[in-house]
DNA sequence: AAGAGGCCCTGATAGC
DNA sequence: TGCTATCAGGGCCTCT
């Protein structure tokens, strides 16, 4: 379901409920997702305080007290749920994106705090958790991706490097997260509806213009999803119960057989599968 | 070695 | 109503 931005906002939302706050109890209802649980997941994160929360591309990173790291990914449909306790009653309207309820079936952990707790929720199980016992071997792990658009280091130089003879088309690539980290189907197909890059393109065929707008562009579309609260496409809802509503932006994706919306442009958003994902674009602006 | 495709899952929706 | 097919915001693994 989420890439970077929703993530971001989930991110924000849990540093603001659960930092400094101690885990007091853990309940592990179902231990199959992507990777099954380890059979230490309870044992390392129960009675421990998070003393951080960050987030580094589509992972949530949680930094505890005995300096171990538990880490999640919400895969396609995973969604976290915060529940405050109301004098007597828990409320359930503080939610991330999903719906204001609290999901009956599907709730594979339960983590308990003082006035609150977090639900780790995930239909499809590609989600999972990791757990590192220091930040070397966080690091290490993390190794493996690329850069995210804002780092300094998805620049021209390493584009070129990256790209240069490449037959593999620039969707795929900005899909791919050992090239650039955080980007997903989305916002892969709005960024490059903005750079004017037709989503089958070779790579090697991008042009230094196109890369100076890949690395604009790509950190434009990001910073505006989570200004505007991530994209909410199935009534999901975030951290105070408010929808994200980046999709009301969105200039291609979802919006096949429309118009194009740029002034002038007499386009039609067209759709493909591309490596069997969902592809729209432009066919005008996009050619 | 690069790149395409299959696969892991459940649930919502469309079409007959 | 009830069946089947298709699709979904991801990413790892295998095969060529």
């Amino acid at each position: 379901m989420p890439e970077l931005p929703e993530i971001e906002i989930v991110k924000q939302s849990l540093y603001k409920n659960i930092k400094f706050k101690k885990i007091k109890k853990i309940i592990v209802k179902n231990r199959n997702l992507r990777f099954k649980l380890a059979s230490n997941f309870k044992n390392i994160l129960n009675n421990k305080k998070i003393v951080n929360i960050s987030r580094f591309s589509k992972y949530i990173i949680i930094n505890l007290e005995n300096s171990y790291f538990c880490i999640f990914h919400l895969g396609m449909s995973g969604t976290i749920h915060i529940v405050k306790k109301n004098n007597k009653n828990l409320i359930t309207n503080v939610s991330f994106y999903n719906s204001p309820l609290i999901p009956k079936k599907h709730n594979h952990i339960e983590f308990f705090f003082n006035n609150l707790k977090v639900i780790y929720n995930d239909p499809r199980r590609f989600g999972f958790f990791k757990i590192f016992s220091s930040q070397r071997k966080l690091f290490n792990y993390f190794n493996r991706y690329g850069p995210e658009p804002f780092d300094k280091k998805f620049n021209i130089n390493y584009l070129k490097k990256k790209l240069k003879g490449k037959s593999k088309n620039i969707k795929n690539y900005l899909l791919d997260q050992k090239f650039v980290s955080g980007i997903g189907n989305i916002y892969a197909n709005e960024i490059l509806f903005f750079c004017k890059i037709n989503p089958s393109l070779e790579s090697k065929k991008l042009s230094l213009e196109n890369y100076k707008k890949l690395i604009y562009y790509s950190k434009y579309i990001l910073i505006s999803a989570i200004k505007k609260g991530g994209s909410t496409i199935k009534n999901f809802t975030n951290t105070n119960g408010k929808l994200g509503s980046f999709q009301k932006n969105f200039n291609v994706y979802q919006r096949e057989n429309l118009k194009c919306l740029i002034k002038n442009c007499c386009g039609i958003i067209k759709k493909k599968k591309i490596s069997n994902r969902s592809t729209f674009y432009c066919n005008m602006c996009q050619k």
